[in-house]
DNA sequence: TTATTGATTGACT
DNA sequence: GTCAATCAATAAA
């Protein structure tokens, strides 16, 4: 069985919402956004009994707790949905939308600050076999893991691993293996929130450039 | 209490 | 490009 490396340490996740603009433009949230950007290369791992499934992020997005009009946290809401996002850096987010699919968020800042990033896509490195027979309806190994709702399904993560510890048994992630430089990522505006006003616009998606694995239509 | 909508996906025209 | 699936959370009444 393939041997994973030490899962990335608590102060990873550590952000500190209030420490001021930040040069995105958004006016709030500065130490998520680079966290959402950090995580890019960042390795999720997923233990199924004895079984390892590993998958390399390639996109996510920063969601900024009350502030932000597309946060389930906006406003200061509070819910049984959303409880685990107001959890301390370092622990997953798992909910389930459209009735049918699951998406995963790793918790950043402090504990009762819900500030989060959606883990969008990923690429299979370890376990691809497993990950096929979890994603029957992909046409294409790019297609495995390429958004939010396929990762979960590859990866196996569903209700279950919400609110589970992102340096546990079942569920972590370990650093980048290789360097990214600034200008291998592209930053663009979140997807399918389109109804959130201005928080619509700002720019807190991040993606390696020219990746197969990230999501949206192929040519 | 009922109605609307969604941090999506996949099938179809 | 359009749209159905499918149901829980949230909003509206």
């Amino acid at each position: 069985m393939k041997r994973a490396p030490a899962p990335l340490p608590r102060s990873f996740y550590a952000a500190n919402p209030r420490r001021g603009p930040h040069a995105s433009g958004v006016p709030f949230g500065p130490e998520t956004v680079d966290i959402a950007r950090d995580l890019l290369g960042c390795v999720l791992w997923r233990r199924l009994g004895d079984e390892l499934l590993a998958a390399r992020i390639v996109e996510t997005e920063a969601y900024l707790g009350a502030n932000d009009r597309a946060s389930h946290a906006r406003g200061g809401l509070r819910s049984a949905r959303n409880r685990s996002m107001y959890l301390a850096g370092g622990h997953a987010y798992v909910y389930f939308t459209y009735g049918m699919h699951f998406c995963m968020n790793v918790v950043t800042a402090e504990e009762d600050i819900a500030e989060a990033v959606l883990l969008r896509a990923a690429e299979p490195i370890h376990g691809i076999e497993t990950i096929r027979r979890n994603r029957p309806k992909a046409k294409r190994d790019s297609d495995l893991l390429s958004g939010p709702g396929k990762l979960c399904m590859g990866m196996a993560i569903n209700r279950e691993q919400d609110g589970l510890p992102l340096d546990g048994k079942a569920l972590f992630i370990t650093a980048r293996e290789v360097v990214i430089e600034d200008q291998e990522i592209e930053v663009t505006s979140r997807i399918g929130i389109d109804n959130s006003g201005e928080a619509s616009q700002w720019p807190l998606r991040f993606l390696i450039r020219g990746n197969p694995h990230v999501s949206g239509r192929k040519r």
